[in-house]
RNA sequence: GGGCGAUUAGCUCAGUUGGCUAGAGCGCUUCGUUUACACCGAAGAAGUCACUGGUUCGAGUCCAGUAUCGCCCA
């Protein structure tokens, strides 16, 4: 580490590149981020850990910088700390990147073999996994880098193996047929909250379907015409008019030829019946297809219907996954895809006088997240979490803390109930919400990029069969099926029904048991090919990171759960309230014994670009940090993140780009994609250059255009940053100014405050430390950074440093205020903009040894480790600061002056006060004599003559000796305006009867008083002016 | 369809339990290099707080409704 002890060797000015290296080395030398389990208050963050799927943008470093703030602020509060980082293997998103590489490649996952596969994508995982810690890294992250985790590590795996273990064994995980979100793109089912909803034009169809009898039909509404292949019933309301004459009569069904039932059933929409706009477009009559529909899919386990799949996983019309009463007709729609075959079946309903009608309808339709195709209901054996158990479902809800409820309240009845919050408040809403309308979780993935499924399965023929259901039962230990004799804990299995005569036997196996395992494969077992949700094991993540289950077996973690589990707070967005923050609740609770993941939930607005639409990299509208930090600073970007961070919702970032052949920054032309979202276009013209082009982001994501040396990339910028950079040149620079005053500061036994200057400064450093303590415990970070600005920029640089220059130099009592003030300034400003305040405090601790009556500055290796200012109560000075804001306006007054009569800057006017401004001002007024460029200040009884004369609010004052010759009543004018508008304003609110009797009596007589007093002011401004 | 949020100065946003003649930063206009800082200083202009009603002595703030935009859930 260097030490500077000269400290003109500051330079002019921060220049952010030199400086952030060296601080981040120093930073891991001291492993400031270490955290260590023991005695003492704890203070934990969870990292949500960003996908390996790509590098971070602005929304990443939102989320890391707003973690850091807080993990820093307690830290140099002495709180033990720990804030792990890590990534997530992102299971389906990073399998798709890495089959579009390969394809690039002309090469298939299939080609490959699952092997070779994951070692790709373990390639990939290992780049961007570099890229994403460099960027937390460069982004100043004071995270336990000892620490770093994946979630598809060793440790992080074998809690995954544990928890799916004891689930299972707990018949808290099940397998079953179900309708699944298949996307039959990517192969894989899909949970409901990976399915987006578009409203998508299209039609209804309305098809006759004859009765058995031949004597007449009934017409179904359908806008999924292909799916009637798979048709078991057609459904009406029981109150349905219609259902005397046809209750009891079947249907049959055209092209298939099959016989169904006409069922009754509540579900069923009545035409024209109700609010519901689809009543418009109801027949009454629906076609019940349970294979291929979630509302059919209940309907049909109401009426006990069989269920038909008509689809294969490519959602092509197949007779190979549960159709057997194929018709000759019906066989020529086989292996069609399902557009074709809606087109063709939609014809043969024409052509044979059974289409009754078509109607232009607009609905919503779920699309997968990942491949961006229409979902599939359809119907396969998938791995389920029962969430909706009460021990997962009714803990998450009994976490809630009581006042955040809607509704009644559970009584805490355990450890941790009623212990979660969230800010701000209404998003306990969403988590509770959430909840009561919470599914069974589907968990099983039809991947190669995850944790494979630990369920070993056998089918056996076995008489067993036929007493067997569809749930899992345990086995009786005599029952003579493969390993159901095995006794080891490690080890649980359950049975079920695969067909009339045969078992299915799953064994569940712990992790850790590969002798069981083999046992298990050499009884010709076989492993479920599939892999777990990505959020199954980032669910997991608050106990896997700290050793469980068994951190015995990893010294470097024991007793890192006692510590930090629960964790302080959990900072995230608010889209992973659901994914992520309900799951960790109910499994941390679960395999804990209740205790909760985290108390307290945090979530921060979503960062979009400057047309409202949210930051993605998949958009190809995502900013890189790193830009940032090249064009302004990571300072300037920390302090905007810290700004931006309000209670609301979004938060715009216009975007402007770098042209690389210029430097200079301009504004990108835009196009449409065919998403229909705004982007810059792929291609840019440089504005300096018009012959030279270059690449945007979107460029480089849509695959519309390439780096090279002739094209470079264009990086990004945004003038919102500004704000930071500047603050941080203001800070370096009244830094600068300062060390280079404080020459022989006095030590702090021998400080004083004795200057009103000096003890204000004091008063204005404590008042601030409370209210940014006050901001960060309530994670109101937009305030912390306004309280941080207001103290550096309007009261340090604007007043006090203006006020101590002409006295500072004989003074070493000031010097060591200076000092110890810009030390502690430094401390506050820290966690939010820690690279230029670790630079500037190693020159401060050269300059002196700070400290002040009331103010201790113990020193550290580093700011990152020192303690946070406690300066005492006493320094706080309400009357004091009364005093220099009565300075501040009048000084206002007399710059105003100045300017309006022209006054030559080097003019030296006199200042005269009378005693009721004298009062408010104090008697200590050099920096206002200073500032506002005066011969002097002094208090008058009498009006002088000659004087101009200017209101305060508090009293009256009179610059003589003016000289200039601009115009004299400019202020005067001004003044008599506002009077005569805040008159009027006062007198109707005085004039209103209601007001004096019901406002309360303390607030009439202070409008009163100012009424009185705005009177006053104006007789004597009317009078002096000769109006 | 349900829920949540936003709508305040040209731009991006603050505005705590109703007391406001509505604030900040950037931008704009005018002036300024008096050596910490032009990534600066001084002064100034700029708003029917989306709209319509209601509650209240008093509404940017509370309530109801309307419009536009965005997000989440079905």
């Amino acid at each position: 580490m260097s030490s500077v002890t000269d400290t003109a060797e500051l330079p002019r000015s921060y220049s952010p590149a030199e400086h952030e290296p060296q601080v981040l080395e120093q930073w891991s030398t001291h492993r400031i981020g270490h955290g260590e389990p023991g005695e003492g208050e704890a203070f934990c963050v969870l990292i949500p850990p960003p996908n390996v799927t790509s590098a971070l943008h602005l929304g990443h470093a939102l989320n890391n910088t707003l973690q850091d703030v807080l993990v820093r602020w307690q830290r140099m509060q002495g709180r033990r700390t720990l804030w792990m980082p890590g990534t997530d293997h992102a299971g389906i998103a990073t399998q798709t990147v890495v089959e579009k590489r390969l394809l690039q490649e002309g090469v298939s996952r299939l080609d490959l073999g699952r092997e070779a596969f994951v070692d790709r994508a373990r390639a990939w995982k290992d780049e961007y996994e570099g890229v994403i810690l460099a960027q937390l890294k460069a982004l100043g992250c004071s995270c336990d880098w000892d620490r770093t985790r994946f979630t598809m590590d060793e440790v992080c795996t074998s809690a995954v193996r544990e928890a799916f273990h004891r689930l299972f064994a707990d018949g808290l995980i099940y397998r079953g047929k179900r309708l699944v979100n298949w996307d039959p793109v990517t192969g894989t089912a899909l949970a409901d909250d990976e399915v987006e909803m578009r409203e998508v034009p299209g039609h209804m169809w309305y098809l006759r379907y004859p009765l058995d009898d031949g004597d007449g039909h009934v017409t179904v509404a359908t806008t999924r015409p292909e799916t009637m292949l798979g048709d078991t019933a057609v459904a009406m309301h029981p109150d349905d008019p219609r259902g005397a004459s046809l209750r009891g009569r079947l249907i049959r069904l055209p092209i298939v030829d099959r016989c169904i039932p006409i069922v009754e059933d509540e579900h069923v929409i009545m035409p024209g019946v109700g609010d519901d706009p689809k009543a418009a477009f109801a027949t009454g009559f629906l076609k019940v297809t349970p294979a291929h529909d979630p509302n059919d899919w209940d309907i049909g386990q109401r009426h006990d219907l069989p269920v038909i799949n008509v689809m294969g996983p490519d959602a092509a019309i197949s007779d190979q996954h549960g159709w057997n009463d194929v018709s000759d007709t019906a066989s020529t729609f086989v292996g069609m895809s399902r557009e074709d075959a809606r087109t063709a079946i939609v014809q043969w309903f024409q052509d044979h006088g059974l289409l009754e009608e078509v109607r232009a309808y607009d609905h919503s339709v779920g699309h997968s997240y990942r491949s961006h195709v229409p979902i599939e209901p359809w119907l396969s054996d998938q791995w389920y979490v029962r969430v909706t158990d009460d021990r997962l479902r009714g803990s998450a809800l009994a976490a809630m803390h009581p006042d955040q409820v809607q509704g009644d309240a559970p009584a805490a009845s355990g450890p941790g109930d009623g212990q979660l919050t969230f800010t701000p408040a209404r998003y306990a809403r969403t988590f509770q919400l959430w909840h009561e309308q919470l599914r069974d979780w589907c968990i099983s993935r039809q991947l190669w990029w995850g944790h494979r499924i630990p369920v070993w399965s056998l089918e056996v023929e076995h008489p067993l069969a036929e007493q067997l259901g569809e749930s899992l039962v345990e086995p009786d230990r005599t029952c003579s099926l493969p390993m159901c004799d095995h006794e080891d804990p490690a080890l649980t299995i359950r049975l079920q029904r695969a067909d009339d005569t045969h078992v299915r036997v799953l064994a569940c196996v712990a992790g850790g048991n590969e002798a069981i395992e083999r046992s298990l494969e050499e009884a010709g077992f076989q492993q479920d090919p599939d892999v777990l949700d990505t959020w199954f094991s980032s669910a997991l993540w608050p106990l896997s990171t700290m050793g469980w289950p068994d951190a015995s077996q990893r010294p470097e973690m024991e007793g890192l759960l006692d510590t930090f589990n629960p964790s302080s707070v959990l900072c995230t967005a608010r889209e992973i309230i659901t994914l992520w923050v309900s799951r960790m609740v109910m499994f941390n609770r679960y395999l804990r014994g209740g205790t909760l993941p985290f108390t307290q939930v945090t979530i921060h607005p979503m960062v979009q670009d400057g047309f409202g639409q949210k930051m993605s990299k998949s958009l190809g509208n995502g900013v890189d940090p790193r830009d940032i930090i090249e064009s302004h600073g990571t300072d300037a970007l920390r302090l905007v993140m810290t700004q931006i961070a309000t209670a609301t919702q979004d938060v715009r970032l216009p975007v402007d780009c770098v042209d690389p052949h210029s430097g200079k920054t301009f504004t990108p032309e835009l196009i449409t994609t065919p998403q229909g979202h705004k982007v810059a276009a792929p291609l840019q013209r440089s504005p300096e250059h018009p012959d030279r082009t270059m690449v945007t982001v979107y460029g480089i994501l849509s695959g519309q255009a390439q780096v090279s040396d002739e094209q470079p990339m264009a990086r990004n910028t945004s003038a919102r940053f500004d704000a930071g950079r500047n603050f941080v040149s203001k800070l370096w620079n009244a830094a600068r100014f300062a060390l280079g005053r404080v020459t022989s500061p006095a030590g702090p036994d021998l400080a004083t405050i004795e200057n009103i200057n000096d003890r204000w400064m004091c008063a204005r450093l404590a008042a601030t430390t409370d209210a940014v303590s006050a901001a960060l415990s309530t994670f109101n970070f937009n305030a912390c950074w306004d309280h941080l600005y207001t103290l550096t920029w309007r009261n340090l640089c604007d007043w006090y440093l203006e006020a101590v220059k002409g006295t500072i130099g004989d003074s070493p009592a000031q010097q060591q205020v200076l000092l110890s003030v810009l030390d502690a300034l430094l401390r506050l400003l820290h966690p939010v903009c820690p690279f230029v305040t670790e630079t500037l405090w190693q020159h401060v601790r050269a300059a002196g040894t700070p400290g002040l009556p009331g103010l201790q500055l113990p020193g550290a290796p580093t700011l990152a480790q020192a303690p946070w200012p406690k300066p005492d109560g006493a320094l706080l000075d309400a009357s004091l600061e009364a005093n220099i804001e009565a300075q501040q306006e009048l000084l206002g007054l007399v710059r105003r002056v100045r300017d309006e009569r022209k006054v030559p800057g080097k003019a030296r006017p006199q200042l005269l006060v009378d005693q009721a401004l004298r009062d408010a001002i104090g008697m200590e007024d050099t920096a206002l004599t200073a500032m506002g460029r005066l011969e002097c200040t002094s208090t008058c009884d009498c009006e002088p003559s000659g004087g101009l004369l200017m209101h305060h609010e508090a009293g009256r004052a009179w610059l003589t000796g003016l000289g200039g010759s601009g115009d004299d009543d400019a202020v005067t004018k001004q003044r008599i305006k506002d009077l005569q508008g805040s008159i009027k304003a006062l007198e109707g609110r005085l004039a209103n009867p209601g007001y004096a009797q019901k406002a309360p009596p303390a607030l009439v007589a202070q409008t009163r008083e100012q009424l009185d007093r705005a009177r006053s002011e104006l007789d004597q401004l009317t009078e002096g002016a000769g109006a």
